[in-house]
DNA sequence: GGGGTAATGGGAACTGTTCGCAACAACGTG
DNA sequence: CACGTTGTTGCGAACAGTTCCCATTACCCC
């Protein structure tokens, strides 16, 4: 492996997606870069505030609008997509990392569900009313396996 | 028939949902009423910004705080629920109208799905994750059939 | 009818997101 | 490597939906 050689396929890929960016007519602006950046690392679902603070601690001066301007913006690109996992604010991925979302209404805790996990529903869906499920963009809530055990244990005291 | 008869059986619902209030240590109060009125009327999803329109067509003076209120007071003595449809505020109707949402992300309709729609996916759910879904919270978004014909059709333009 | 207190009107506060605008900076052109 | 065009930014205000606070009201039990 060489000096140059990259650590994750992720600043690639950033470099990819503003060339995109500036097809489209757009500019590879700094607070872009490091909000890709930051996309491209690890760890999902993140806010957009969430984003922001991690944008800031390279370059303070990232206005939170800003953020949001340049999610909207990766988004119409097809490079974002965002879901909404219960109450509260939005959360942002790649959207390369396709997959639904089980939320648990107890704690909060996110589950990436694969796709044929909705399978049945979908079925359901459209055999009863024509209705073609898109299980991404809002999270199915329940109750994860953690809290029913907590619970079933506190209700059997 | 009497001229006494009612026309509908929900006047004497309200009455006995006003005396649970009652019971609770709460009061019977005519904003609490005329809500609950409007609630056992036909017609269901209301936001409480329509269902305060609705109320102050009767009392004028009845602010929109006091329907959240009385909203979130009827939620916990389990009369009333609340689902969100997608983005958007919130949408109230009788606890007793059990079902789960289907929404067009498109033209925003909402069918009301009875849970056993849900049963495939609950089974996988469970079966994957130990997860219990709950569909009943937050709909499933997608897009209805009529939206689907209608964006077929301009595609094979 | 009077007293205790639940509930109300009114408005401010709050969260999450979008908007308007003047200043700035990216980048194609010369 | 100026320079002008124009996309982008920082900033604050505005917005939607909901909750909170507080002084005043009105239910309801005696
Ligand atoms: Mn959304
Ligand atoms: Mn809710
Ligand atoms: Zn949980
Ligand atoms: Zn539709």
């Amino acid at each position: 492996m060489s000096v140059e050689s990259r650590q994750s396929s992720a600043p690639a890929r950033v470099d990819e997606v503003l060339a995109r960016v500036r097809e489209a007519g757009g500019r590879a602006t700094t607070s872009r870069r490091i909000l890709l950046e930051r996309l491209f690392a690890e760890g999902s679902h993140k806010t957009a505030e969430e984003l922001a603070h991690e944008v800031q601690r390279i370059a303070p001066d990232v206005h939170l609008s800003t953020i949001y301007r340049n999610l909207e913006e990766l988004e119409r690109l097809g490079v974002v997509t965002h879901a909404h996992l219960g109450h509260g604010p939005a959360t942002y991925h790649l959207a390369t990392e396709t997959h639904g979302h089980l939320s648990c209404e107890s704690c909060g805790a996110t589950l990436e569900a694969p796709l044929g996990l909705f399978d049945g529903l979908a079925e359901a869906a459209r055999a009863a009313f024509g209705f073609e499920i898109d299980p991404r963009h809002f999270a199915v809530l329940g109750h994860c396996a953690a809290c029913r055990a907590r619970e079933a244990g506190a209700e059997a005291d």
